[in-house]
Parts: structure tokens; sequence; C-alpha cells
DNA sequence: GAGCTTGTGTAACAATTGTTACTGCACAGG
DNA sequence: CCTGTGCAGTAACAATTGTTACACAAGCTC
């Protein structure tokens, strides 16, 4: 396990604790789907993303639902943060965009940390800056841009993620993930496909260029 | 200076705390209108707010903004603490809504006390999630709701800090914040005003009930 | 009062997004 | 091969939001 937490923490980690959480953290797997987090859930442990993708979401309490943003390999999710340090209920929700692991922590082992180990604390808050900025640029997409534009933005987004070119969603899922409809999805769709940014067939999208 | 601090952040701060506060600290008095930080500016000092309330804005490349939240009493900014840790320049611009007081604390301070006082750092980590909170909410505001959603909240928010149910704004001015157009937000204020939920006036909207 | 600026009301129209309905295609499972 | 199901394309229309243009009223200066 110390070698895996080497490779996706070892540049912000010193080696005590790396040691540290290797003795204390599970290691656990997870598949394309899963729902790691639901919201209401209290938080008991912290997981740290060894490899994979899990995008967040928020959603409404009528129906509507919205992606925010993904955590990869070396990401925490803030939002974790501020439920073991604020002990609250999750506001948000946690599903997995790719088979991958997460590093799990128990909860009193963080704020020990966070006196101990320099690295800790750097990382608790370049955890919380990065989180911050992620909604911004959510908040940023969604005040400042059009559908067709938040669109693209979202299909790179998931291209990088996935590292494909080739995009695996249905229409319904996409339209989902924006909070719009599938029909508006499709129209959109239809229109950058006729710009020769996209290239449509059936389940699947590829980002040309 | 030390009694000012006392009443704004009595509950969270430990007296030793406030002292060593008091001892560095500068007061800055600042007036309506007053810009406190703009967008790319380095932040060399972390402000506490002891009165007043001041309004952080997030702005596009090309010419729109958008209000993402309201500080007030016993408050500062996550945006801040961000780039003081992160030493980056800032995203935001504050403005200030009312007149008001704030307590400027040299950078360097600020890591150290994170080390020595319990209290400071709890403040630290309740703002962070304070701010990604607020954060949310402008999240669900843009993603969920209506712009006459959007503008009944914005005005029961600002009669809020305001501490005032008159709201003393052109419609121009509503309109920069929401990123909207001036004709659509007289618009949605007259209706608003025939369905009896507000008085119009020139220069003025009164929230009534 | 004449002339100016600023704020507001309103109409007419355009663009964007949302909704409903229907079509056909592809594929899985009998 | 038939059929059901899910997915995608498209049309027609509605609702929301954005844009342009103009009228008018309040207040201010001269």
């Amino acid at each position: 396990m110390e070698q895996l937490l080497k490779e996706a923490y070892g540049n912000v980690f010193e080696p005590a604790l790396l040691t540290d959480i290797a003795n204390v953290a599970t290691l656990v797997d997870f598949k394309e789907g899963d729902h790691l987090i639901e919201i209401g859930q209290y938080i008991r442990q912290m997981p740290l993303l060894i490899n994979g993708a899990i995008k967040i979401i928020r959603e409404d309490r009528q129906e509507g639902e919205l992606l925010l943003y993904f955590l990869e390999k070396g990401d925490t999710c803030a939002m974790t943060l501020a439920c073991c340090l604020g002990d609250t209920k999750s506001e948000i929700r946690a599903v997995a965009e790719t088979r991958g692991t997460v590093a799990m922590i128990p909860i009193g082992k963080m704020e020990e940390w966070l006196g101990k180990h320099k690295g800790w604390r750097n990382f608790v808050f370049s955890s919380y800056n990065k989180r911050l900025s992620e909604m911004l640029s959510a908040i940023d997409n969604l005040a400042f841009m059009k559908m067709d534009e938040r669109l693209l933005s979202y299909l790179k987004e998931k291209s990088k993620v996935n590292q494909s070119k080739v995009i695996t969603n249905t229409h319904q899922e996409i339209a989902y993930e924006l909070n719009t409809s599938r029909v508006v999805i499709s129209r959109l769709l239809k229109a950058l496909e006729n710009e020769g940014i996209i290239k449509l067939n059936r389940n699947t999208i590829e980002l040309l260029k």
C-alpha cells in the first residue's frame, strides 16, 4: 500500500506521513457507477483518491441535479473535509466516474496530523483552495456561458478524466449532469457535429481535433 | 480595539488570541462603495470584518459580473485565506456594501497562529466551510432558480445585510449584480409589485410582508 | 422655465432554452 | 424473424431571457 500512496501522493507527503497513513488507512476499490457518498450522509472516514475518477454532484430538492467537478488521482474532496471537521451532513453526492481506489483514513487521525505533519496541513489547505477554485469555475460556467459552451466544456472535461476522445454517455445522462433536457442536448450536439467539432454515433460522441 | 474585537469575535477566539490580534492588527475604516480588493491583486494582509457588510463579486473576462455572497460581522473571506496561504492573486472583487471596519492582520501571523491557537485553527476551517457552503448556494441559485426567484432572494439578502426593508439601488445596479439586463429587472420587479410582494418607488424598493 | 441627466415603464422583437409528441433505428431476447 | 425497449433525430410550440428603441417623469443646473 505504501507504494501506491507514494505514487499518488509522494510529492506532497513527507515519508513519515506516508508511513503513518499506510499504518491506519484501508484501501477500498470501487467500480464505475458506484455511489460513494450520498446527500445527507455523515462522513466517518476521509477518502484519499489513489486512482480513478469521481464526479461530485449537487442536487435540487425537486429533481434537478448538476455536476460540479471531477476528482482525480491525488485529490480529496473538500466537501468531505468540511463534513469531517464540521461534523455535518454531506451536501453533495459522489459517484464513481471510472473504477479506482481510495485510501480511507479514520476521522480522528485527520486532526492529529494537522498538528503533527506540515505536509498534511499543506495538503488540507491546498485541497480547500483547489475546491474553492473548482466551485468558482462551476459558477463561471453557469453564470457566463450558454448551454452550447457548457456542453462543449463538459465534453472536454469528460474526455480528460476518462483519458479518451470518445465519450460513451447517452444524451439523457449528459442532460442530467448539466441540468437540462435530453432534447436540448441532442439539438446542441447536432449543431456541434455540423460545425465539425464532434462526431456522433450511437452511444458514443467523438471529440475531433 | 480589543473591545471591538471581543464584540465581533469573543465567542470564537480565546482571550490569549484576542490579545495577540490586538497587538498586531490595524483597524481600517471603509465607506460604502469602497473597493477593498480587486481581481488580480495580491493580498498582503488578512481582513477580519468587525462591522459593516462587504459584497464579494465575480467577474467575467468580457464584461459580466455576478454577486457571490455577502460578508458580515465575524466573517472573513476564505478567498483571501486562499490567496494568503496559496500566495496567489485574488479571483474576486470585494466592495463595501455599507460602511464598516476591518482589522488587518499581517500574513505571517496567520500561519504562526495556526500552530499556536486552537481557536484560530477552528476559525480558519469554519471560514472555509462557510464559504464553501455560500458558494454552493450561489450555484443552487444559478442552476436551479429562474430569474424571478433569484431576484427575490437577492432582495431579501440585501434587506438582511442592510437591516432595512427598503432597498436603495437602481434597477441597473441590480441587473449588474445578477448578470442580466436592466429591462429584465424592471419587468420582473413590476411583476413582483403586482403580486403585492414589493412596493416600487423611484430609487427605492420596499419589501412588504 | 429651458435644458440636461438619470431612472423607470413599456412595447416589439430576437435568441435561447424547455416541453411535448412522434418517428425510426439498433439491439437484445425470445 | 418478431417484438419490446432504449436511444437518437426532429418538428412544433411555449416560456424565459435578452435586446433595442422610445416615452416620460423627477430632479438638477443654469
